[in-house]
RNA sequence: GUCCCCAUCGUCUAGCCGGCCUAGGACACCGCCCUUUCACGGCGGCAACGCGGGUUCGAAUCCCGCUGGGGACGCCA
């Protein structure tokens, strides 16, 4: 199977057009060493995306052979954030599968087996350079005016030599012998990509801890876990080359390679917590809808294929990627269209799991007490639907909430936008003949209110502006805000509610605003 | 420093195996319309092929150079 896909592969300028039949397997494999960053999501997705697509396998993996920086924490987050975008995987830590297991540090055995295959066939060698002594070598290179690699100084010692150096306890890393000559590979995103060997260097397989150096890991897991497209950040361009040296010298069938941009910030340099959110647990917090985010990502640095149609859910999306679209330059997040695209989710999105996931930031907000009775609890269900459509994200929920149910009479009419609505002719009148109608009533309902319009509308002989500008005035103190006629029924319901902040009626509003200005 | 990669409106992009491009869409911004107010929405506007050489009857599209940006050069991943 391998051997004919991988002779396919020579044949084909478009190898992938001959293995669509074949399972694909791909791979997403972060290392537990912060939170998971918007760029490594972007990875994460077009894997997905890939793998949904073709039917294949999508496998989580945690190369975690950074023993110092990797955190179980991590590691558990990152899955959290995963299973929250919605990007399930089909193999991983926590659910086992076939080729496990999934994480590296479980894994050290068979790369000590993997490179005893190397050390015996002569293709790896122990150096025992120290540190210093490299370093003193790179910089020597580096002001020579070349590419810093290892020379291969150790390469000459005698494997005999060296086992007998090693058995007297000097420690030695395993370093790959390289050969000379050209390394390429046809990119799935870049195209055709090479380079001369001789900027590479004997690099290091395991490290004199015994540990298994990322290169050497990433291969033998890539091979065993029968991975057939690699699909990760651009950065890795240049460990690919060393990897198709390692997958040659094991003699096991090289997969499919599809290098990603580089995800950037308005300033044009990689993105950080400079620019703002950037972790996607914070995306979540800020109240940003998965299918948003998955949504916006994909857009960076791909376009469906007939442009115009750009807010996809994430099933539209597995039908109509490819990898053959993606951009090869990079892509600058843009945190204005990803609040575009979000708000256009919360539009779409089914109205009871907005309410459910807007609760809470009213709630923190102290805004909404969190053990609501049914009365209260469909108001703020009912502030919610009507609110949503005026925010980017549900964590601009709390403030519109405070800007239009709290009543500031005082400041709202010192505005100058107020203040030149009030001069209006007839606007006093405006406020006056609505303030006094709404007394004569109860409750003041949609209906209700629509009668104070007309009725306002035929005492004044106002209309259009000249009557819906005062008598927002009247009611909110501010010139420009939600719709009145669901405004003002929700102000009277809120009034009647046990609120942590309490909600002032349509009605007393009106009659204070008509008292400030007399 | 060396090597590699990238280059269309401010941003994401379509186009890129040359003519259909007086370069299309989207975000943002501005204006108008709708709505008896506001918002939503609709319509319209602003705005780009980095520069210089080729190749060609013809180049955003192909080639070279420059410039600019990014990445890599670890006993990190």
């Amino acid at each position: 199977m391998r051997s004919l896909r991988s002779l396919r592969s020579f044949l084909s300028p478009h190898p992938q057009l001959y293995t669509v039949q074949m399972s694909i397997r791909v791979r997403f494999a972060p290392s537990p060493t912060g939170h998971l960053h918007v760029g490594n999501v972007r990875t994460a997705l077009y894997n997905w995306l890939f793998a949904r697509q073709k039917s294949g396998a999508f496998i989580l993996r945690i190369e975690d052979t950074d023993l110092d920086r990797s955190e179980k924490r991590y590691e558990e987050q990152l899955m959290d954030d995963l299973k929250w975008l919605g990007l399930s995987w089909d193999e991983g830590v926590d659910i086992g599968g076939g080729c496990g297991p999934y994480r590296q540090t479980d894994r050290f055995d068979l790369y000590t087996r993997y490179a005893d295959r190397l050390l015996k066939a002569g293709k790896a060698y122990y150096c025992f350079c120290s540190v210093e002594e490299l370093e003193r070598e790179r910089e020597a290179q580096l002001k020579a005016g070349s590419q810093p690699h290892y020379q291969g100084k150790c390469r000459a010692i005698a494997p005999e030599e060296a086992g007998r150096r090693r058995d007297q306890g000097e420690e030695a890393t395993l370093r790959l012998k390289i050969r000379d000559g050209i390394v390429g590979f046809r990119d799935l995103v870049f195209g055709p990509l090479e380079v001369d060997c001789d900027v590479i260097g004997d690099f290091i397989l395991l490290r004199s801890d015994g540990s298994a150096q990322y290169n050497f890991a990433c291969v033998v897991d890539d091979a065993c876990m029968q991975i057939t497209h690699v699909i990760r950040g651009e950065g890795h361009i240049s460990n690919t080359y060393r990897q198709i040296l390692l997958y040659e010298a094991l003699d096991l069938s090289l997969p499919q390679f599809a290098h990603l941009s580089t995800i950037l910030g308005k300033d044009g340099a990689k993105l950080s917590k400079r620019h703002g959110a950037t972790s996607i647990d914070e995306f979540r917090r800020r109240g940003y809808l998965p299918e948003a985010l998955i949504n916006y990502l994909t857009l960076l640095g791909w376009a469906p294929e007939r442009d115009g149609r750009e807010i996809l859910t994430p099933e539209e999306l597995v039908e109509e990627f490819s990898l053959e679209r993606v951009n090869r330059s990079p892509a600058i997040f843009d945190p204005d269209k990803l609040n575009w695209v979000n708000r256009s989710h919360l539009k779409k999105a089914d109205p009871t799991r907005i309410v459910r996931l807007a609760l809470p930031h009213l709630e923190e907000a102290g805004l909404v007490p969190k053990e609501a009775d049914s009365e209260t609890s469909r108001w703020a269900a009912d502030c919610i639907g009507f609110l949503i459509n005026h925010v980017d994200k549900l964590e601009d929920l709390p403030a519109e909430f405070s800007r239009t149910f709290s009543f500031d009479p005082e400041a709202g009419l010192a505005a100058p936008e107020v203040q030149e609505v009030v001069s209006q002719t007839g606007a006093r009148e405006v406020i006056a003949a609505f303030a006094d109608y709404l007394n004569e009533r109860d409750f003041v309902d949609f209906d209700v209110y629509r009668e104070a319009v007309n009725a306002v509308k035929a005492q004044t002989g106002q209309k259009g502006k000249n009557l819906f500008h005062p008598i927002r005035v009247s009611v909110t103190a501010q010139a420009s805000g939600p719709e009145l006629e669901k405004l003002i029924p929700l102000l009277e319901r809120g009034s009647r509610l046990p609120l942590p902040k309490k909600v002032m009626s349509a009605r007393d509003r009106a009659r204070q605003v008509k008292g400030m200005l007399a």
